[in-house]
RNA sequence: GGCGCGGUGGCAGAGUGGUUAUGCAGCGGACUGCAACUCCGUGUACGCCGGUUCGAUUCCGACCCGCGCCUCCA
C-alpha cells in the first residue's frame, strides 16, 4: 500500500510501526459553529481511509480531537448571550448528527482540550525547563522557534522568509515574530485555568500535540487534516512534539484538498460557505457523500449544483443494478477480480475515483445477469456491490428506502402508491391517455415511475 | 515576493512511455402500449513550445494559464 506523505512530497510504501495496528491522529473541528462543507471532506476522506485500512485487516486505532475552547469561542458565546460550554455542548451535538446523516463512523477516541488541560500543562512545562519555551513578560508563553533546528520542515518554510514577512504578528513580548503562544494568559472574566503561570486558557495548537502523544504515544503512524491545517498548526505541532518527547513525531503527514464553491475558494472571510445542515436540506446525504468520495481526497473539488445532481444521477443507477436483487449472503461470495481491482486501486494513496469505476463495473455484470435471466449470478455480484460499496460508506441503503426518501412537502408514499394503483387500472383497460396523465402529473412532482413485468416501482428525481 | 499543486473529450474525473478508465450528458439500435429502467453500439482528449525516445498525454526543460498556503479558517 502507497501513502502520499506531505513530510517527503511524495507516495511512500506504507509499513505500520507496530505490526497490523495503525495509530492515526486527525485534526477535528473547533465547535463555535456548524460544520460546513470543508469539514465534511475531512471527515468523510478519513472516514474512508480508516474503512480501508480495517478492510485490509489492520487495527486502526483513530483518534480525532475536539477543540472546545479559544478565541472565537468565548467571542461566540458572548455574541449568543451564553455560558463557553453550552455552546460548545449544542455544536458538539450538532457535529454528531452531521456526522452520523453522512455515514461517517465515530473515531476510536475523541478527546477535547479542556479534559486535557494537566497534559497540556505537563508539556509546556517540559518546554519550559528544556528552553524551547519561555514565559513573557505579559503573562502568556511562548513556543520558542528558533530552538529548533527543524522548523519548517512540513510547509518547507524558511525561518528566514517567515520572520522576514509582513504578515507575522510581530508582538512586543515575543522573542522572534514567528513563536506562537503555548499558554495565553487569562483577561479578566475570562474563562481560565491555574497554571504555573497563572490563570490562562492553552494556545491552539499545544493541545494537539499534548492529546495526540498522550493517547497514540510520542510517535505514531499517521496524522492527518484539512489542507490550510499544514501551516502552521502542523508546523508548530511537529516543534512542539518533537522539542518535549525527543522522538520523531509522526510518520505519515495526510492533507485533504480544498473544497471551492462555484470555482471560488470556500471561505470564513469569503463568507461563501455551505454547512452541512444546509447542504443536506437540498440533497440526499448519501449523494453528497458519493459526491465527496468520487474524487480524490487531496484534489480540489468543487461543489455546485451541477455537481452535486450529477453525484444523485450516477448513485441512482448504482442502486438500480441493486433494485429487486437480494444480494447473496456475504460469506458465499469469494473474492472476486472485482475486489481485486478495487483493492488496487485503494492501495494506490486510496483511489476511491478509480475505485468506484470497479463499482460501476459490478453494477452492469448485475445487470447483465439480470437481462440474462441469471439470478443466482445477479446475486453473487449483488452482493460483491454492497461489499465494496461498504468500504467507500456507500450503498448501504435498502433502495427502495434510497429510491423514496423524500424532503417535507413532497407527495406522500401513500399518495403514489395510490395513483399507481389507478394507473395500473387504466393501463389494463386499455385507457393509455389516463394512464399517462398520471404519470405525467406524478412526473411533475418529481416522481419517475418504472415499469417492469413485476409491477411499477417509482423513485424520486 | 517566498513555498507548493494542477492544466485530460460537452461536463465531472482516474490513469498510463506504445493497447477501453469510469460516470453524466449526446447520438443510433433493442426492450416498452408510449415512456422510464436496462442492454448493445457510437463520437469527441490529454494547455503551448522544444528535448530525450523507434514511439510521449505519460519523462526532462522553458513558457502560458488556473489554484492553494504564507493571516482565524478543515
Amino acid at each position: 500500500m502507497r501513502i502520499y506523505n506531505t513530510l517527503t512530497r511524495q507516495k511512500e510504501t506504507f509499513k505500520p510501526i507496530e505490526p497490523g495496528k495503525i495509530r492515526m491522529y486527525v485534526c477535528g473541528m473547533t465547535v463555535y459553529d456548524y460544520c460546513h462543507l470543508g469539514h465534511a471532506r475531512v471527515l468523510v476522506a478519513f472516514d474512508v481511509i480508516t474503512r480501508y485500512l480495517r478492510h485490509r485487516g489492520y487495527d486502526v486505532h483513530y483518534v480525532r480531537n475536539i477543540t472546545d475552547i479559544d478565541d472565537k469561542i468565548l467571542q461566540r458565546a458572548d455574541e449568543n448571550g451564553e455560558s463557553y460550554s453550552e455552546l460548545t455542548r449544542r455544536m458538539i451535538q450538532a457535529m454528531h448528527q452531521d456526522e452520523a446523516r453522512l455515514g461517517v463512523l465515530p473515531p476510536s477516541e475523541e478527546p477535547c482540550a479542556t479534559s486535557h488541560i494537566d497534559d497540556i500543562i505537563a508539556m509546556i512545562h517540559k518546554l519550559i525547563s528544556s528552553g524551547h519555551a519561555y514565559e513573557a513578560d505579559n503573562g502568556d508563553v511562548y513556543f520558542a522557534v528558533e530552538s529548533f533546528p527543524d522548523y519548517g520542515k512540513l510547509s518547507r518554510k524558511k525561518l528566514e522568509d517567515l520572520v522576514a514577512g509582513a504578515r507575522v504578528d510581530v508582538q512586543e513580548a515575543k522573542r522572534s515574530p514567528a513563536d506562537f503562544a503555548l499558554w495565553k494568559a487569562a483577561k479578566p472574566g475570562e474563562v481560565s485555568w491555574d497554571s504555573p503561570w497563572g490563570e490562562g486558557r492553552p494556545g491552539w495548537h499545544i493541545e494537539c500535540s499534548a492529546m495526540s502523544t498522550k493517547c497514540l504515544g510520542d510517535t505514531f503512524d499517521i496524522h492527518g487534516g484539512g489542507p490550510d491545517l499544514l501551516f502552521p498548526h502542523h508546523e508548530n505541532e511537529i516543534a512542539q512534539s518533537e522539542c518535549a518527547t525527543g522522538h520523531a513525531f509522526v510518520h505519515t503527514w495526510m492533507h485533504a484538498g480544498a473544497i471551492r464553491v462555484n470555482k471560488e475558494k470556500m471561505s470564513k472571510s469569503l463568507g461563501n460557505f455551505f454547512t452541512i445542515r444546509e447542504i443536506l436540506e437540498k440533497y440526499p446525504s448519501e449523494v453528497v457523500r458519493y459526491f465527496l468520495v468520487s474524487s480524490h481526497y487531496r484534489s480540489q473539488v468543487d461543489y455546485s449544483e451541477d455537481n452535486l445532481v450529477e453525484a444523485g444521477q450516477t448513485l441512482t443507477k448504482l442502486y438500480h443494478a441493486l433494485r429487486g436483487v437480494i444480494p447473496a449472503k456475504a460469506g458465499d461470495v469469494p473474492e472476486t477480480e472485482h475486489d481485486r481491482a478495487f483493492e488496487e486501486a485503494m492501495d494506490d494513496d486510496f483511489n476511491s475515483a478509480g475505485a468506484i469505476a470497479v463499482l460501476h463495473a459490478v453494477a452492469n455484470e448485475i445487470n447483465q445477469h439480470r437481462r440474462n435471466g441469471d439470478e443466482a449470478q445477479a446475486k453473487q455480484s449483488a452482493a460483491v456491490l454492497v461489499r465494496l460499496g461498504g468500504v467507500l460508506g456507500l450503498l448501504q441503503q435498502d433502495p427502495e428506502a434510497f429510491f423514496h426518501a423524500g424532503a417535507d412537502g413532497e407527495l406522500s408514499a401513500e399518495y403514489i402508491e395510490t395513483m399507481i394503483q389507478a394507473r395500473a387500472d387504466a393501463r389494463k383497460a386499455k385507457d393509455f391517455a389516463e394512464a399517462d396523465r398520471i404519470r405525467d402529473e406524478l412526473a411533475e412532482q418529481g416522481v419517475i415511475l418504472d415499469d417492469s413485468r413485476e409491477g411499477t416501482s417509482w423513485r424520486r428525481a
